[in-house]
RNA sequence: GGCUAUGUAGCUCAACUGGAUAGAGCACCUCACUACGGAUGAGGAGGUUCGGGGUUCGAAUCCCUGCAUGGUCACCA
């Protein structure tokens, strides 16, 4: 519709003032809640084509287009604002058309879709999955389906890092101290049984560098030559050779961790299409580094050491094998990036769902792989998000102050059931229903309490009230859908038809402008891969709605064609809203 | 120290990318259920948009500068 009228005010201004002006010189904006009208045209930037003052001008050009666009009903001039109002039959007939579109608000799938592939959550798998990967999901997940809902084809997909050094520190530690400890034996969660001995690692690790701090060394030293870091140095280099026994023991401890990662995930309501992991992944990225020194890109020192210098480009040297030959980080980054163009020729772009802390490695790598002359290099996106802050700061394993996925999960599940028994409003539901539904409330109020932050800002999470579930929260709006599907449950059939009436009022008004924006906040969300967009125009709209709901009767309205249209915003305002909330990853109820 | 991001009400966040009197929620103070769901709504109070310069009709937004906070500069991942 702004389309439109834009093209209509370059029509009018042309017979005013005889000029051509191009889209961007028309400022058109959402008029201000204390402004009457619907649209306002800034008239600053036309002053110089108007040769009159701002008052004038708005009042010309309104003038002129209230003439011109038949559903321009009047227009008020406040300064250089020039305020439109259209007519209640415009936005009626919005009404009808949002009503019969199929999927309304998604783009389909046409010339401008690209294929996407979305990586995200990609953990070590030596610890189990903690708040700052719920974020990372959270957001990989929503982007993934905004874009979809944009019209690309997207795959989403994550690299597991099941090879390092940091997975050999938990296979020694059990080796040496696990007495033969399983998941069976033990009970505990896979994830959970692996972390504890790589927290034992950790330990034992940090004694040897004391004892030898102790005897004379220097820390440094200390942390080189304890000898369990060296032990476990040797077993990276076994599991590289092939080691059988050591390559049997990681299968069995990694294949712990999945079944456990897996718990989590389908908890988190997050899947992907294709799973890569690094150790099918590092040796490509080591022929990659090889070639790029027989093309000179890269170079070999002495020690036999693989670098690339990046001085010229404002950064340092990178270094990209280890003289004993194992692959680093980047290595295999390099080789995942390569097989996933291989994998999907026709790919467009990789998006890489990575904490800011790896804005340099990511910048990096994008520099290597394009010195690598893989032309795809500048498709790649790194979507960097902030960290996770507590209330006491950041998160510290070693402070014991890390927030695990699976608790904080329970610990929503167990605020929603306690705030629903304090409501009193369970009648009816089979305790499995009840079940269901509180898994939904607190899954809610967790994803939209995480996705609501612009991603690329840091975010504090504060437990006691990030499970509120009053004012802007996921629950308040998950309220908002069964509330009107309360009311549409009353109704014998739901009408689609949009009556006609004579006029509307400001609060039905308001409605059909948010749910004619809504194509909009789709497009916007994934152009900044935000999903807080969806989140903060979801939750306007279901406040907007709960206004509504307070001002105007619906199901008593005596006027039957007024009935109907406010049955038909209702409707529209449900789908609008869970389709919103379903590209968050989350789910509204019927009832609450 | 270099590079990089951020700084908005007591707290957590917005502000359509340069537009009008900077908006919400929480907390605090009023008020509204014999109409369809009170996990709600209406109102009040709360601001030098970190400080200082600049650009212009107009700045939270752009530029310069200072301050603060985080991240990063590993033969860690």
């Amino acid at each position: 519709m702004s389309n439109v009228l834009v093209s209509s005010v370059q029509q009018v201004l042309k017979e005013l003032y005889a000029q051509d002006l191009s889209e961007s010189q028309i400022q058109l904006q959402k008029t201000r809640k204390d402004f009457d009208g619907d649209v306002t045209l800034v008239v600053f930037p036309l002053l110089r084509v108007s040769k009159v003052s701002p008052e004038q001008t708005g009042q010309q050009i309104g003038e002129a287009l209230v003439n011109a666009v038949d559903y321009v009903e009047s227009f008020n001039v406040v300064k250089g604002f020039l305020n439109l109002s259209f007519t209640a039959g415009y936005w009626v007939s919005r009404l009808a058309e949002i009503a019969q579109t199929d999927n309304y608000g998604q783009r389909p799938k046409g010339g401008h879709s690209r294929n996407v592939m979305v990586e995200y959550s990609s953990p070590n798998t030596n610890k189990p999955l903690h708040l700052g990967h719920i974020r990372n999901n959270l957001l990989g997940y929503s982007v993934s389906e905004i874009l979809k809902a944009n019209g690309h084809e997207v795959k989403k997909v994550q690299v597991i890092n099941d090879r390092g050094i940091h997975i050999c520190k938990s296979m020694l530690a059990w080796q040496k101290y696990g007495e033969n400890e399983t998941p069976q034996s033990s009970g505990l969660k896979g994830d959970k049984l692996v972390g504890k001995y790589y927290v034992e690692f950790d330990k034992r690790y940090k004694a040897e560098i004391a004892a030898l701090i102790a005897s004379g060394k220097t820390e440094e030293e200390a942390k080189a030559e304890a000898p369990i870091i060296i032990e476990a140095r040797e077993m990276l280099q076994k599991w590289e050779a092939e080691d059988p026994e050591v390559r049997e023991l990681w299968a069995k401890m990694n294949g712990w961790v999945y079944n456990g990662f897996d718990t989590t995930y389908k908890r988190l309501g997050v899947d992907f299409d294709k799973l890569y992991y690094e150790s099918n992944t590092y040796l490509i990225g080591k022929e990659l580094v090889e070639s790029g020194v027989e093309e000179g890109v890269f170079q070999k020192r002495e020690d036999g050491s693989i670098w690339c210098d990046l001085t010229e480009d404002g950064m340092d040297q990178k270094l990209l094998l280890r003289s004993d030959g194992t692959a680093v980080y980047m290595t295999q980054d390099l080789g995942t990036a390569k097989l996933r163009y291989e994998d999907w020729p026709a790919l467009n772009q990789l998006i890489y769902t990575v904490g800011n802390e790896q804005d340099y490695h990511f910048k990096v790598l994008f520099l290597l792989l394009g010195k690598l002359g893989f032309e795809w290099a500048s498709n790649c996106y790194h979507l960097s998000y902030g960290m996770v802050d507590l209330p006491s700061g950041k998160m510290k394993s070693r402070e014991g102050t890390v927030v695990d996925a699976d608790d904080l999960m329970d610990e929503m599940f167990e605020t929603a059931k306690a705030q629903s028994a304090e409501k009193g409003k369970l009648d009816g539901l089979t305790e499995e229903e009840a079940d269901s539904l509180f898994e939904m409330l607190g899954m809610g109020a967790l994803k939209y309490f995480m996705l609501k932050v612009d991603p690329k800002k840091r975010m504090l999470f504060n437990p006691a009230e990030s499970i509120d579930m009053q004012g802007n929260t996921g629950p308040f709006i998950q309220y908002t859908h069964a509330r009107i599907k309360s009311v549409l449950r009353k109704v014998e059939n739901t009408v689609k038809e949009v009556p006609a009436v004579t006029g509307i009022n400001v609060n039905e008004r308001t409605l059909i402008q948010l749910l004619n924006q809504y194509p909009e906040i789709i497009q916007l969300a994934g152009e900044e891969y935000s999903p807080a967009v969806i989140a903060n125009y979801v939750y306007e709209l279901a406040k907007e709605y709960n206004t509504f709901y307070h001002e105007c009767p619906i199901l008593i309205e005596a006027d039957e064609n007024v009935k109907q249209l406010r049955l038909v915003i209702s409707q529209m305002t449900a789908n609008v809203i869970a389709s919103g909330m379903k590209l968050l990853g989350v789910q509204v109820p019927d009832r609450m």
